[in-house]
DNA sequence: TATTGTTATACTCTATAACTATA
DNA sequence: TATAGTTATAGAGTATAACAATA
């Protein structure tokens, strides 16, 4: 049951009929690719990668948190914050003390805070640039749909 | 400048401060991955990966289509499509046969159209689960605002 | 010469299990 | 005994480069 692609000489489709237009998970991931795309090249100049900066951003905004806080917080496994914070720890951005001598808490060097707040201009235009095919009072909504998707009430 | 937890001999806050909660980027991300987990479970007795069911559903709608075509339109890279559409052929889902020498046409097998119906069915309850948590209004919206950070006008 | 598909491969992200040490 | 962190490793997903065959 084929289509007979210019079977009778006529101009091929230009494009494919899309059975997952309106596949929400399906949209919600091509979206969130193409701004992850785009926000790793963002973050190119910084040597940082996307999940580094979350860490930076989270501890910059609850000093002396403990590690298993932010892993919990960010959705990332414990194991896999081993090096991610220790390749923050060796660029002198964030600082690691024992809290008890079973749990670490994390916060920013003086370099770590600098650094966020370059990143969170790099952020901003980062976003602006998706912001910006939105309408005036879409963005709003929008998150607040996220935030029931994620379950919150 | 540590946050001095329990110093004072208070009770630890419950959560930590989220800088990300308007981060639309992070919570796209964060939503995407949340769906797509759910996703997977739900094809687990399938055997199909979500990647998979995909390229299946856009056989289905389009069938004789190109392996080009279709690798173009998921955002897929040709040389990923090779062991996917393989493993589809080898379950006798997709049939594939040579278009002019150098592409491939693709179609559904009577089986795989079989479990394509099947699929959409089980696509319909996973994104009920997510759905039921939006306003009756809200898809809508939140859809035509993904399509438009997608690039569409 | 440009296109379609393929092969091989490498890199990132994520997941699990087993371990150490501390409470 | 439960908790916090660590180690090692395996798997999935995705990326590039080089190639063959065909238009």
């Amino acid at each position: 049951m084929a289509r007979h692609r210019n079977s009778t000489g006529g101009n091929p489709p230009e494009s494919l009929r899309d059975p997952l237009a309106l596949r929400l998970g399906y949209q919600l991931r091509r979206v969130s690719v193409l701004m992850m795309a785009d926000l790793v090249a963002a973050l190119t100049p910084t040597g940082l990668r996307p999940a580094e900066i979350t860490i930076l951003l989270l501890i910059g905004a609850n000093s002396g948190c403990r590690q298993g806080e932010v892993a919990a917080a960010l959705g990332i496994k414990p194991a896999n914050m081993v090096p991610l914070v220790a390749r923050l720890v060796d660029s002198g951005l964030v600082a690691r003390a024992r809290a008890d001598g079973r749990s670490h808490s994390l916060s920013l060097t003086a370099k770590g805070a600098e650094r966020v707040a370059a990143i969170e201009k790099l952020l901003d235009r980062h976003e602006a640039g998706f912001k910006s095919r939105l309408g005036g009072s879409e963005l709003s909504g929008l998150l607040k749909s996220l935030s029931k998707l994620r379950g919150d009430p």
